[in-house]
DNA sequence: GGTTGTGAAATGCTTCACAGCT
DNA sequence: AGCTGTGAAGCATTTCACAACC
């Protein structure tokens, strides 16, 4: 029955992410409060940014005072979704799979991995962080026992297109896929890709430019 | 000497590495042309999009027929500057400094790894992707003598500050950083962040988002 | 007929500046 | 005095619609 609505930007979802990151480790270091100044460039965005992304919760400081960390910290949690933990799957436990797998990160932030599949029988009976990988004719009856809604991809780019498919008809509703290439599925699955390689490109991308531009100094003299 | 600096957008530039990514894939299956239609259903974008992100190349089609996949291939290729290979170094052997390192998608895409570092007695003289893991020790000497300027960070949160430093020090120009914090790094040295939790977190949130939406159907009856 | 290339509109996001509160 | 919350301005990006072209 929540009557407000107001539509959080998904920029500033990605940056509340954060924020909580930076929060819960002020909270276990045993801060009280923070100013947005500081909590901005702890998490490496700009002050006024910042407030202006807490402002879609609503007010959350006090003014000439700045945020309770705690009651911050939590206030995001609950509007992230995060307060009660979800049951993810993953696909693929090849060296990604097992560093997300491992992850302590993900474990941290409200996210477990019910279930680690991967096709090769040779991987299949190892233990990742406490947890046996299982074979994918174990997926179905797993995403059914703990009602995972998310399914991550990490398998060679071959074949995520099926193991998307067998994800989505066991019935995972929201799909982030690890393996470089676009997936195909029904409108009420989300779909996210991350490329790791891209962030790479554009990062080379940048530099050549710089050192271009570099070339062409006298033009501020 | 280039005249024309048309400053091409940031998110144009992920994307681009994108369709070479996709291009490189139609090329080596023997495909001579591609429509922006179908070129960008396999990227996962929107043709017009598609086209106005190339339309910052300069015209590159045939109108009425498409786009030739190896001379774009190579048109976008020239401009990310991957035609020649650049050097990175990357440090932190986990299981995600292993995945990164095997990870054929950045040897096929313009980058080759000359140096895996990581702090751990134990991991130092693994091999890697026939590469042997060395000591933190010799990492000036390596950056210097390969003339490395991109380096990767892959290392635990705690430390990934100083492994900054030293990376900046030793010469790096550009830093790309999968350690979950905020790093602090001379202006003149570029720096992207990338966190693998906060896909997956963004992913929740508009999961939880769409099912309370479900709740409210009837104002669309 | 079919498809590219592109101005222009629409949308979304970031930054600024300052009013408002403690 | 200090810091938050926010309207408004500025900037970037996406989408649309269609002229230009093969």
């Amino acid at each position: 029955m929540t009557q407000s609505r107001p539509r959080i930007p998904e920029a500033t979802v990605a940056r509340l992410a954060v924020y909580l990151r930076v929060l819960t480790g002020l909270a276990g270091g045993g801060r009280s409060t923070v100013s947005s100044g500081e909590l901005a460039s702890a998490a490496g965005v700009n002050p006024a940014g910042l407030r202006k992304d807490l402002s879609h919760l609503g007010p959350c400081g006090v003014r000439g005072v700045g945020y309770d960390v705690a009651t911050l910290r939590d206030r995001i949690a609950r509007v992230l979704g995060v307060e009660q933990s979800r049951a993810c799957v993953l696909v693929g436990i090849g060296n990604l799979g097992t560093a997300l797998a491992d992850y302590a990160g993900f474990g941290s932030r409200g996210f477990r991995f019910v279930g680690l599949f991967d096709a090769a029988p040779a991987r299949v009976g190892q233990r990742i962080g406490g947890q046996p990988v299982r074979p994918m004719a174990e997926l179905d009856e797993v995403v059914a026992a703990t009602a995972a809604t998310i399914g991550v991809i990490a398998t060679p780019a071959e074949v995520a297109q099926p193991v998307c498919d067998r994800l989505t008809t066991a019935g995972v509703r929201s799909i982030l896929n690890f393996a470089p290439v676009a997936l195909a599925a029904p409108p009420e699955v989300d779909v996210r890709q991350v490329d790791l390689s891209v962030e790479l490109q554009v990062l080379a991308f940048l530099g050549q430019q710089r050192s271009d531009a570099a070339g062409s100094l006298e033009v501020l003299a």
